[in-house]
DNA sequence: CTGTAAATGCAAATTGATTGCAATAAGGGT
DNA sequence: ACCCTTATTGCAATCAATTTGCATTTACAG
């Protein structure tokens, strides 16, 4: 059901062990994503907080922090507004690998084998050094 | 050199054509993008203009309404602005071609060569349907 | 338990983009 | 060439997403 440990406060772990310090607004954010089934927006965060009083201002700036601490990827699905989605147990956090982004439903997948044919890499090279390889379109779900 | 004809006035052609009226806004805007190498974001165009003395709510409205009218293409390559760019005379206006974003200095490149390898289209078929490739990583003017 | 740096709340500021409205200009019809 | 209608423009105001400044509070190392 989860996709990370099943132990009660997981949460509490990850965010001690990313070095920022274990506040209630991280935790409950945390835990918010940890139960979506697709990334949300700032706003469906916020909104899934209230009534714990966090400050929309703190949400963003958790937000952010949790995904330069690697607990949380960012995605953008071409509308303009930012999604966040945890990022599960022992995967690679950072974009080493090809992503493909259904820009739908917002799913993130890794493509692990995804490279650029010989003749399309010596043309990149020619522009600067690829980092990130990021496919965009409808998977087959939401075709 | 420009991906339309060569005719003077192919962009008050290509504006007649489209239904829109023909303004001073329009065919400058055409001409800007025509004689960029890349997607520009509004503030370039609207930079671009300077001097011309169009208002800045001119020419997001041009910018959208010739998108919405086939004769630019609106794409958002992940760092929350819109960049437009002319579609070639013929090119099917969704075809999105790939693009290179330096992650330094924020440029961004066509690369009209660029596809995946054979193995690597059929890696992702399984997922869906590719409708855009983004490369991202540092132009050699920053690295 | 205490000191200090990090995190929070609140409001204000930024940035990119859109909209309302009166004035202006494009282009079809005469 | 001249109207007439309607699209387009300029300008200011507005919106929505996100960020920032700063005083206060809180986490947690010692």
């Amino acid at each position: 059901m989860t996709n990370q440990t099943n132990e009660p406060d997981w949460a509490r772990t990850a965010i001690q062990e990313s070095g920022l310090r274990v506040t209630m607004a991280r935790m409950a954010t945390l835990e918010v994503l940890n139960t979506a089934s697709m990334p949300l927006t700032h706003a469906e965060v916020y909104q899934a907080l209230q009534g714990r009083g966090f400050d929309k201002a703190t949400v963003f700036r958790n937000l952010n922090d949790l995904v330069s601490v690697g607990l949380l990827r960012r995605s953008e699905l071409g509308d303009h507004v930012w999604r966040f989605e945890l990022i599960a147990n022992g995967e690679h956090p950072n974009a080493h690998h090809p992503h493909f982004v259904c820009v739908d439903c917002g799913t993130v997948s890794r493509l692990d084998e995804i490279e650029l044919s010989r003749k399309s890499k010596s043309t990149s090279d020619q522009i600067g050094k690829v980092t990130e390889i990021l496919l965009r379109g409808h998977c087959h779900e939401c075709a």
